[in-house]
RNA sequence: GGGGGAUUUCCCGAGUGGCCAAAGGGGACAGACUGUAAAUCUGCUGUCUAUCGACUUCGGUGGUCCGAAUCCACCAUCCCCCA
């Protein structure tokens, strides 16, 4: 499902775990190769979560433009499909401008969708969820889940096996679908699993081989959140109705845990601890997604660091030459 | 100085003679993922074989017993109370 077999348009994509550099090697690879960078993540696409979601401030950009990012208000749903179709769009225009597409991001779901063009089922509600699913989740809170799950396998026993029974949420989507489509959650998975990917993309992964060092950038990352006014944000936020009950927005790790904290359900530092814990798991999700990604091209700078001390130079540049390379050979391979 | 309580596998914590390599939780590690994805879910966590099984572990040392994380003695460390 990743393997490239058409002429569609390159780009490039920078992915890794958080914390792990990504924003800076995207805007040295988009000087480069003349690129321009679509942010690929869930939580950043939203207007004033800042810096909880470690939003790259106008110096960190150094003159790159960065799409879809910072331009949802946060009490608005919003998916996958929606990220798909605004980086689509956002793609083709900086290809229409002659210049790279870079996508940069840590939210494998919406990365792979956007550049395999996955078709999603229609939703006939435009926000909100469907009467359907309201009544699935009402059957589910009297009843439990094994009636649901056992429809499910009545109706699609291809995702009835694949979704385990404890994944209510996947469950009462993939009955969801049956009942709003006619079509089962397998079929349009093979449709789009079927159709040709709408990018070609070259991937560069980000990664540490020493896990212990990914964990101290991520304590660090968290440090400097909190002394640069998280939780002023969060209470901000809050206050001002941002961050509704139930929002995506709501969930993304460093606002749900400061919520808890401003809410007094515990003190400040176990909130932080939390944050911390919540990260490093994130961060770990994140590296199973994309490592089972083939085409993946894995750097890992704390090995590249090394190179450095013993070559001189810098970090940055020898990981942005090295992302330039992977781009070529790619290109070349495509080629023959 | 006297009296009482504690010490369990990475952490917390259950376990008071065999059914204990030791409940449960956390963390770590590994994995899944098509409309909440920074979400949701699964597996796994003494060592060696990796199938049966073998071996080492419950502060330390020694002892009782067919058999001890569990009982006894002494030692070490920590906590509380009376001086």
């Amino acid at each position: 499902m990743y393997e490239n077999k058409t002429k569609s348009p390159r780009v490039l994509c920078i992915v890794g775990p958080t914390a792990s550099g990504k924003t800076a090697l995207a805007v040295a690879a988009a000087k480069a190769l003349n690129g321009e960078v679509i942010s690929c993540d869930s939580m950043q696409i939203y207007k004033y979560l800042s810096i909880g979601t470690a939003k790259p401030t106008p110096e960190e950009m150094d003159g790159i433009p960065h799409h879809c990012i910072d331009f949802i208000d946060p009490r608005i749903p919003f998916s996958c499909p929606d990220y798909v179709k605004a980086a689509t769009e956002c793609a083709h225009d900086i290809l229409s401008r002659g210049k790279l597409p870079i996508f940069c991001g840590g939210t494998g779901l919406y990365l792979d969708s956007t550049v395999r063009g996955t078709q999603f089922s229609d939703k006939p509600e435009d926000d909100g969820e469907s009467a359907v699913m309201t009544d699935l989740r009402t059957e589910y809170e009297r009843a439990g889940i094994d009636g649901i799950y056992e429809r499910l396998t009545a109706v699609d026993p291809v995702s009835a096996a694949a979704i385990h029974k404890n994944n209510t949420k996947r469950v009462l989507r993939a009955l969801e679908i049956y009942l709003t489509t006619g079509k089962t959650k397998s079929e349009w998975d093979a449709q789009s699993h079927n159709a040709p990917p709408v990018f070609d993309a070259c991937y560069v992964g980000l990664d540490y081989r020493d896990r212990a060092i990914l964990h101290d950038r991520i304590n660090r990352r968290v440090t400097m959140m909190l002394e640069g006014g998280l939780e002023e944000e969060v209470r901000r936020l809050y206050a001002e109705g941002y961050l509704p009950d139930g929002s995506t927005a709501a969930q993304a790790i460093g606002y749900k845990e400061f919520l808890s904290y401003l809410r007094g359900e515990m003190p400040l530092d176990e909130a932080a601890e939390n944050l911390r814990t919540a990260t490093r798991r994130y961060a770990k999700r994140q590296l199973t997604w994309f490592r089972r990604n083939p085409a993946m091209h894995w750097l890992y700078p704390d090995e590249t660091a090394a190179e450095v001390a013993e070559q001189g130079g810098d970090l940055l540049s020898l990981l942005c030459r090295k992302t330039v390379a992977c781009y070529l050979s790619d290109q070349n391979k495509a080629k023959e």
